[in-house]
DNA sequence: GTGAAAGCGCTAACAA
DNA sequence: TTGTTAGCGCTTTCAC
């Protein structure tokens, strides 16, 4: 079934029948109801392939996503679905692994598929990558900070503030011994985080200590590993500072299987405010991350370039989000242990 | 850039170059070895559209997902992008939010785009909904159960064996008052639970209260505002059946803000068994179901038709795979109450 | 307002 | 082994 089948069904060429696809203001109305008639009568819908020919235009943009049972990335992942959908543009969601040469082979196919933009969430490729991106002229996005950002839009959120302030409170809650658990990914954002995490420690005139800062998984089995060893030491820290929640999740189970219990021997801190958090005993104080938020934003900054918007070679825009702290009962207030809890 | 640059530059016919491209055994290798140097220098990939039209084949899959942000789906849906990444195939992921009339939108999206077959998981659809992609000819497979089996191919678990299961030991556990909080999606899957949570209590002897069964959201939310309705009747059950680990999450989060605890007062029962489930306190008791094996097995079934080793009008396959009770400490043991907690 | 025909980039049948 | 060319299904320019 294709568009000649149609135009002879109708009696006309197949240029008008084209016509009353792409410009039926150019159909005399008589003619155009007689051919749409046919088309719904039919159930014809014209070839993708012949379209994306003469077009150059997919409707389509890809989406790379580090790990796609991840819920922080699949909150990023919704928000720009739910803005393509809206623009009736449908986003390829890459599932990258945290693997740079996995993401490589997705990106070449992006590129094969001629997609319309590609919006990528804490990648990891290497700045000379996204080269090939920009030779194909194809828009594109960075949501989560890069390594050397290579000239790029991005959407984020200031880490290194975010987790200075969280250390902050637990300062300010009255802990001294504050180690740090931080995941092999994201890379980056977590290199901001541990900036903050020292910054706020020299600013409180603390020493930091080598021991307390472990590299861990990004899963809830990391940060229980990570914590085991934590609670191990000869001197162990009375609060751990998880770059994830799902860290600090793996984190509680491990100081409570040691007998400990949070905050009182041990308080926990997590970042990114996954729904879980406040539903764990305790409820876990985390830094509140806007992800849908950020892939709405991301999306659209996508958008306004492909739709020519943004102006070609307009300056890299760089949107930062506000995150907040959510105290909750696993930081535990010194003051207040006792008569909180 | 196009195939035509690549041939007047290796000073060959179009035709050459296509060969080298498709079937490079039919090339002198002298000339193939000439033109494949140029094709790496210019970085040249055959137009994707214009290859569509000629093959009318995508390499692409249409993935059906109820939503992208429950977990539960997207472990389905990671199996199923494991096996297609390794075919060489990409998945696109359309995020349906339970929503028929948004499925059907992806469907026909899918459809338009040539894809080379559809995976849905829990669909939504109606059974007239598939005769469309049956005309295209387009191999299907559905992972979870439909409401009227329309004749295709299918992947699942036994629900109501297994909810049956799942009550039993509630009752092998002394508890006798039992209440079910079902979600309203997935539909099917929960008609079947709730089938083996009456079929269970009327092998016991046991009478079914209408009151003590519930549709909530497939939510926490749901789960907490379905268990305090619970907690608060005049006669409140002594266990909770939830139809998935989320609803009970909530479940547990309303026992505990009544004031109850958990077994002792009231036992908690979920199904899924996600990642979370032995890292709340108490540990969830709940149903194991191989979701990532699904997704595989689903795929797999799905590349054979594909393939063509799967015969085209073959009788539907029906795989349904084992799930398995998680016994932990929510659900309480009578007799060991007090022993074991 | 409509039709004829060229052309989008590629594949494959046929010819050489 | 290689080249010529028709054709995949559509859009669009140019005539009429």
């Amino acid at each position: 079934m294709n568009i000649r089948h149609i135009a002879k069904q109708a009696g006309v060429s197949v240029a008008t029948v084209s016509r009353v696809l792409n410009h039926p203001e150019n159909v005399a109305p008589k003619t155009r109801e007689k051919i749409e008639k046919i088309i719904a009568e039919t159930e014809y819908t014209p070839n993708w392939f012949a379209r994306g020919l003469n077009f150059n235009k997919t409707g389509t943009i890809g989406l790379m996503i580090p790990h796609i049972l991840n819920s922080v990335h699949m909150e990023i992942a919704k928000g720009v679905e739910d803005v393509a959908h809206q623009k009736e543009y449908i986003a390829l969601m890459c599932n990258v692994e945290n693997d740079a040469a996995k993401e490589k082979r997705y990106l070449d196919q992006l590129i094969k598929r001629r997609v319309d933009g590609i919006i990528f969430i804490c990648s990891s490729l290497e700045a000379e990558d996204f080269q090939l991106v920009q030779e194909q002229k194809i828009p594109v996005v960075l949501i989560g900070e890069h390594k050397n950002n290579p000239g790029l839009h991005m959407v984020s959120i200031d880490c290194q503030q975010a987790s200075k302030k969280a250390i902050k409170h637990l300062l300010d809650s009255g802990h001294e011994k504050i180690a740090m658990l931080y995941g092999t990914d994201p890379r980056v954002e977590n290199e901001y985080k541990i900036a903050g995490y020292k910054k706020a420690l020299k600013e409180a005139d603390l020493p930091f200590a080598r021991d307390y800062l472990r590299e861990v998984e990004n899963s809830i089995e990391g940060g229980y590993l990570g914590a085991k060893k934590l609670a191990e030491m000869k001197e162990p820290p009375r609060a751990i500072f998880a770059s994830s929640d799902y860290i600090a999740f793996g984190a509680m189970d491990a100081i409570r299987d040691k007998g400990l219990s949070i905050p009182e021997d041990m308080a926990v801190m997590g970042f990114d405010n996954v729904r879980m958090s406040n539903l764990v005993e305790p409820k876990l104080t985390t830094v509140e991350v806007p992800f849908h938020k950020m892939g709405v934003y991301g999306a659209r900054l996508l958008f306004d370039i492909i739709e020519g918007e943004e102006e070609e070679n307009a300056e890299p825009k760089t949107i930062l989000l506000q995150s907040k702290l959510k105290i909750r009962k696993s930081s535990g207030h010194k003051e207040r242990i006792g008569e909180m809890f």
